[in-house]
DNA sequence: TTAGGCCTGCAC
DNA sequence: GTGCAGGCCTAA
């Protein structure tokens, strides 16, 4: 589910029900969600997260006294803040009550996402971060000059999380529609200008997601259970079969990666 | 590089 | 019932 707009947005979202506000208590129903080696979750009661940033779709919690919370929301995370009345919804696999009396409530029916608690002092060691690459949003076109070195094909090296971090399927299709870029393009032979479109392309394509509260296919809400409207602006991703709102071609709809891939192969060239 | 696995829910 | 899904890891 989420990308790299989903997890701003619940980043933005929640920063306001968190900031400054002490834990009052965690409880956790599903110990396997938390990704051992990890520090006692139960260390963050009395303690106040400070603040909050997201690299690519990983969504980090600084807490006072040297805690860092790390959130994955994989396919069908979702975090949500309500009082603590409110019922508990299934899936609901750790609970943070506030001081304010506000749960903040990890829910994940498909368990694809996780969670990381660790010293603030290990981020850098930390492998969550090691093995990402430059977050889509501060990405310069310089960052990939070393594709011309490398192999592999184009869209499977946007979905690594490697090269550039916070694209999914969905940014992945939109961004190469927008740049006329084929996803199996090799990255080798992207020519610099290429480069450059694409790298614009991501970035445009997210600032509008954002903008609009990122792409709600099915489940995706933030933290006040808000659905994002994004999707009505996508112009590849689920377009398969219809015609390409730049030439009217109708949409190709394949599998690259495992991954169901929409593109239009008149004006998405591969070279 | 691809296929399968991890999980659940939903459309068909 | 089958197949598919916004992520990501591994093993063949």
């Amino acid at each position: 589910m989420p990308e790299l707009p989903e997890v701003e947005e619940v980043r933005r979202s929640l920063e306001p029900h968190v900031l400054n506000v002490p834990i009052a208590a965690v409880r956790i129903n599903r110990p396997d969600f938390i990704t051992p080696p990890t520090a006692p979750l139960q260390d963050l009661v009395g303690r106040r997260i400070v603040s909050t940033f997201r690299h690519g779709k990983k969504l980090f919690c600084i807490a006072a006294d040297d805690q860092t919370l790390v959130i994955h929301l994989g396919m069908s995370g979702r975090i949500d803040c309500v009082p603590s009345s409110a019922p508990l919804p299934a899936h609901t696999h750790v609970i943070f009550t506030l001081a304010s009396g506000t749960d903040v409530r990890l829910v994940d029916p498909r368990r694809f996402g996780g969670l990381w608690h660790y010293p603030t002092s290990a981020l850098a060691k930390r492998t969550e971060l090691q093995n990402l690459g430059k977050d889509a949003l501060q990405l310069h076109a310089a960052d990939l000059a070393h594709w011309r070195k490398t192999r592999g094909r184009l869209k499977q090296r946007l979905l690594s999380q490697k090269d550039v971090a916070g694209l999914g399927n969905i940014y992945v299709d939109e961004s190469l529609w927008m740049s006329q870029l084929h996803p199996l393009q090799r990255v080798d032979r992207i020519s610099p200008e290429s480069i450059e479109k694409l790298v614009a392309a991501i970035h445009l394509v997210l600032e509008r997601s954002i903008n609009a509260g990122g792409t709600t296919l099915r489940d995706y809400r933030n933290v006040a259970d808000q659905p994002g409207q994004f999707a009505r602006q996508l112009q590849a991703y689920g377009h398969g079969g219809k015609p390409c709102l730049r030439c009217a071609t109708l949409m190709s709809e394949t599998s690259v990666a495992g991954r169901t891939t929409v593109f239009c192969r008149i004006c998405q060239r591969r070279r």
